[in-house]
DNA sequence: AATGAATGAGTCTTCATTCAT
DNA sequence: AATGAATGAAGACTCATTCAT
């Protein structure tokens, strides 16, 4: 805004590869964009939260919109792999992987104050981007089909009887609907509340008498 | 001050009361919201689609910002009153307002593109604005304690145990959720899907066979 | 506001009515200088404080220059009024009446916070005004005539050899620094310090061994 | 955001250090206030004047109020330091030295038709200004306490008898007096019957017989 | 590679003026 | 006569981008 004052002498970096930058202007971002909103954050407030100086996004970006859509890149490709990762570790019944996914949808790092903030903004932005409507679509694409085949073989292990696209479909958007809330307003919904409503929605899909001992080791591993 | 002298000037709009001014600006603004998303919104943008001079914004709000608040509001009080209306026309049994609820959520005006994306976007701001946290927990929190009451008294009715808040939040949550999604990718998530999705939900909830019938009149009703 | 340009002198429609609606409208732009500031008061700063519309000023002036000259008028011919009565009332003898001018110069209405910060606002803003310089140099060279007249004679009667002109160049412009740094600073300068220097230097003149009773009564006139 | 588009751009001035390029803009302000009056001046006429484009002023300073505010504090303490050395340079005799300051106050580059409008600008405007205030408060104060203790000196070796502070005050609003006439009416008003006012002030209280030797070569130097 | 000075388009805001009622 | 809605020009400020060093 104003005080293009101190601009403190910071001490020299020491040259460091491209890719290296890269990632310091993107994590820079994704902090900038955490305090103070997708919309205002200026090329200033990037690098002064990575300690740059204003033209380097220059030399590594095609610019400001360029830096920001990798940011979101980099987050959503986080979230896939984690929950990737979390179903993996799950053991072999998709049950178990199903919550296993939910689990991990609301621990950190992808649970954050932060990071739903940001992944909200996107959302919200993905309207009027094509670029962005282009990521989001993909990623929820994929979640979903990841969830319809645990959903499928949930199904048929414990005898019931669901119309999985349907089924993934709620479970994403409520997830996505707990992290808008929490976003919003964390006072009325805690990460707690959210993770708990998400569990018993699909514990109710299977008839589970709340198999909370499932999920405990997961939910406790917070950072 | 400096010679304002005399100028050609466009066919002076003849003047109306106050009150319908600014009904008309917060109108434009939400139509200049929709098309061009909130933060790319500009005073021009919104005077435009009024039809007014730049200037008349600064007679009747405290200025861009302010205006935009209005219009949320706008929307926000509009959606509640809609809700209620719905819920009250719905007959006696609590399960049928229940989804007389949601029918209504995901109807016209409420459930509009442009609607549900001027919704998303202000959920999604709300985090960084204080003005609009208040407006955002008001509504939900008011919505949520409608749909406790539904719910409770749909359980006392059917015989089921429902854990009625968490129920509520569910419900609300999931709207939240696939209205962002709706607006972010109205190709992957179509209104019908996003409302069958939900009512499903609450057919799961009581048991029910899919009662289809008892809203079909409502859900063909799209605009 | 630039543009003091020259405005003929219109002739009033309705003298009765008019001329009161003209003197309200100049008693609030007085008010408004003197709690803005010159160049900070607008049209509607001036309106609100005469309690009237904004577009009255139309009615009467040409416009807020216009209404801000005759402001400005008012305070140059309300000085003149003044000081030319109070020496008519001081007595015979000259030097007496040279006691009473100043006198008057340091009491109210002409000493007030507010009209000596209008007169500096006004005379710092002759320089690049044509019409205000016309103002400004007519109203101290009548006062400095005044002045040289009675210098004149008193220094006859006292026996005292002066440079008439030069001496009263001295008083107008120790009165106007006087009221320059009462306006700016009136900490450090107090009217009575203004008034008893004004006073000492005359009697410097003159010889005069602090003649202070010969203007106690006019110094505790004071409304 | 949104599209900054290649442009034609004009050629690029070579940048320089900053301490050097918030000189020039200073110099610009003060060239701006001078030809068009403090609040006429804007931030296009200072950049105009500088040969700069218009977003350079966020560089260097908080804003337009923060360059004028440091265009006002060079030019007082420009006219500190010329009082300082002048007084310095005149001599071990304290009138001497008395006569040199009020010499310097009426010589370039204090005493400019520019110079003095912008300062009586300044001290018209300190009355709404805090900032303004208080240097206008410590200029003067500083100026006068100098002046006090070359007075008390001064009658010390010549014998007279004096209010030290009152004098000092005397000649202070004299010379702010001169200057705001020179600058509303520099007709009425010359350099040199100001000067020689003032002057004369001072042979009066010490007796001088008109001791214009003193200073002649001073007086004759003007611009 | 890195810096930060310089640019200039875009936006919001203010406000004197106009004018229909 | 009086009102206040409406206008539009002017100005300050922001900020992404460019580019010489």
């Amino acid at each position: 805004m104003t005080a293009q004052a101190k601009r403190a002498r910071r001490p020299r970096k020491e040259p460091r590869i491209g890719a290296e930058r890269r990632n310091d202007l993107i994590q820079a971002a994704i902090a900038s964009i955490a305090e103070l909103g997708y919309d205002a954050v200026t090329v200033a407030s990037i690098c002064d939260a990575a300690g740059f100086s204003r033209g380097l996004i220059g030399h590594y970006f095609e610019g400001k919109d360029d830096l920001l859509l990798e940011a979101v890149r980099y987050i959503t490709q986080s979230l896939g792999t984690i929950t990737r990762d979390a179903v993996e570790n799950a053991g072999p019944d998709p049950l178990d992987r199903l919550h296993a996914a939910i689990t991990a949808s609301f621990a950190p790092p992808t649970f954050t104050p932060e990071r739903v903030a940001i992944w909200v903004s996107f959302a919200a932005r993905a309207r009027w981007s094509p670029a962005l409507t282009q990521i989001y679509r993909e990623v929820w694409r994929n979640y979903r089909a990841s969830l319809s085949r645990l959903i499928d073989r949930a199904a048929d292990r414990h005898g019931v009887n669901l119309d999985a696209a349907q089924v993934a479909l709620t479970i994403s958007q409520l997830i996505e609907g707990l992290q808008v809330g929490y976003s919003a307003d964390p006072v009325s919904i805690s990460r707690e509340r959210a993770e708990a409503a998400c569990h018993a929605y699909v514990d109710g899909l299977f008839g589970a008498p709340t198999p909370s001992t499932r999920r405990q080791a997961q939910v406790t591993r917070d950072a």
